[in-house]
DNA sequence: CGTAAAATCACCCCAAAGTATGAGGCCTGG
DNA sequence: CCAGGCCTCATACTTTGGGGTGATTTTACG
């Protein structure tokens, strides 16, 4: 039961763990060092470092990427010129159609990269039931019963790529 | 306002708090082993503060985009022009590079077509264990870790269609 | 402002997938 | 003939996937 649960927030504790690690480490070297004549200068230097390091980790891991694009159809017609590749064109309609929000379309796009739903959690910054729910509920909405075959319908549908 | 603030940046709050918490007990733990000078855990300190802000600067600095919009035109062809497909071409080279043997090559395109392990044992009329033979050697051929990665490096590799 | 949809997360349970290892039968080329 | 690859299957185990339920929090919208 508390193993579960330790291995369930594995990443958590060890983050907390490492960032308990560097301060002791930090306040080791200090002991270490308080003799020697520059240690002050090191040691705000690896302060500086580290924090700047954390401030860039805490703003990437806080602010979700807003990146929405949208991709709006408007027909051209042409007579001969015919692009080798078509490239890909998302179907609004379909995707309207399907019910499937935002969040469940980015899960679908890593669950078609090969992405485990750990991985997916990972990459998403969220836990791994929230993948599991997002993609239980593509499942339903795409009207199959394996992330396979989620993949296979999406494409047919021009969902993604 | 405020309040919707707070409860926005609850895990940055609950992280500061932390840290915070975790600095304070350093510092007992300081105050009761040894004596030292405050000044220079007062410097610490804001350094820390200072660079965990530029960080978070940089970072939001450095991650530009936030709603873009893209209007793509959509090429519509006209009925006589729709781009063929281009048929499959089996690349035996690469399935012979591959060492994927015959056997396994059935496995793969059903595991393609969506099949689970046992459906593939049914159609094929062994068992599922050898289903699960025939796909793990499949995974370690192609260099992957699960089967969706595999069904995409084969298409890559024009292995299956 | 209130509501509905979306997003998040937890817990339980079971099924499927995947790993590791061993082993026996069947061809085939040297 | 016999070594080696292939196919088959088993057993045991771990990991991942997926279903179901319920809950809270955000967000969007009328």
């Amino acid at each position: 039961m508390l193993l579960k649960s330790i291995s369930r927030h594995k990443q958590t504790i060890l983050y907390g763990l490492s960032m308990a690690a560097l301060l002791v480490l930090l306040r080791w070297l200090q002991l270490r060092l308080i003799i020697l004549e520059h240690a002050f200068e090191l040691y705000a230097a690896a302060i500086a470092i580290i924090f700047t390091a954390l401030g860039i980790w805490l703003a990437l891991r806080l602010t979700k990427p807003k990146v929405r694009t949208v991709i709006v159809e408007k027909p051209v017609y042409l007579e001969k010129e015919i692009p080798a590749t078509p490239p890909f064109q998302l179907n609004e309609k379909a995707l309207n159609q399907s019910g499937i929000s935002k969040r469940e379309l980015e899960v679908l796009q890593l669950i078609a990269e090969g992405c485990s739903n750990q991985e997916i959690a990972d990459r998403l910054f969220v836990s791994l039931n929230t993948v599991k729910t997002h993609s239980s509920n593509l499942f339903v909405k795409l009207d199959v019963k394996r992330r396979i075959q989620a993949i296979e319908k999406a494409k047919q549908l021009n969902i993604i790529q």
